[in-house]
DNA sequence: GAGTTCTCTTGACTAGTTCAAGAAAACGCG
DNA sequence: CGCGTTTTCTTGAACTAGTCAAGAGAACTC
């Protein structure tokens, strides 16, 4: 019996074709959280070897507009994938070393949402990025 | 007599060389907030034929490390730059023409840098962008 | 004004991503 | 189940933003 999340469902449940490349990628996003493409490209084909690159780059827009994985891309960085989607949650990035780690905004619900000054705009999502040194990059400095 | 800001002395100040160049790219950037490294180019080359890309890169950077201008890249977009530095401004950007507007947060002063979880990292800043729609967009859907 | 150092020009190159055409697979329906 | 339609995948090329490297030229120091 399988005890991870039932992918295959999570596909259908967002109308889109069950193939063994998106369950693929699905999974590999679920079990390597903040992975840039080629990651996810090089994951992917441990389990299924011949797949093209542009295919995961094609499953991942998809999985991105159907909203079951999340894309980030901090500046300076490539385009990374995460599963944690539908909450409110932002990332710490180490400037030296590039690793990305999940944290919850500590100022209420839906947090700095509320621009002083929105000149008309219509926002809808207020992304944070806190950018610092992790742990070991701020060890050996 | 100029009206403008000084930028041989803005140069000088932050020990860089005075060359043409750097104040070509320097008026442009406090001219054309949010302007990305091609318009830059042209802009440049409007007031100074010749100048090679290259040379742009470079002296954006050289203004960046020195802190005289911002580089900012939402997620999806090249890098742009800015001149307001120096203050805890943030930005709201259009998802669909990528219009970039300056905002302060509401959340008081250095807004967002208490995270709740920073698993140790040491944060040094927060960065905010928030999505939606500029008014021409939003009028228009 | 000479020497040193930094900056710019030139031109090649790279990484990440996208485009396009056709083959193959998934799904809906009888 | 098997057929047709539609979507997705493969293959391979192309593109964009940005970087690297070597040498010529300009800015600053004394």
């Amino acid at each position: 019996m399988p005890s991870g999340p039932d992918y295959e469902l999570m596909l259908r449940e967002a109308d889109l074709r069950v193939t063994r490349p998106r369950l693929a990628v699905l999974e590999v996003v679920h079990e390597h959280p903040h992975a840039d493409t080629e990651s996810v490209i090089d994951a992917v084909r441990r389990g299924l070897a011949d797949v093209s690159h542009q295919a995961v780059y094609d499953v991942l827009r998809a999985l991105t507009t159907a909203g079951l994985v999340r894309r980030i891309q901090p500046a300076g960085s490539v385009a990374r994938y995460e599963a944690r989607v539908g909450d409110n949650h932002h990332h710490v990035v180490c400037r030296v070393c590039g690793a990305i780690a999940d944290v919850d905004c500590a100022v209420g619900h839906r947090p700095c949402l509320t621009a002083s000054e929105h000149h008309g705009f219509v926002i809808d999502e207020a992304e944070v990025v806190y950018w610092g040194l992790c742990p070991e990059c701020s060890e050996s400095s």
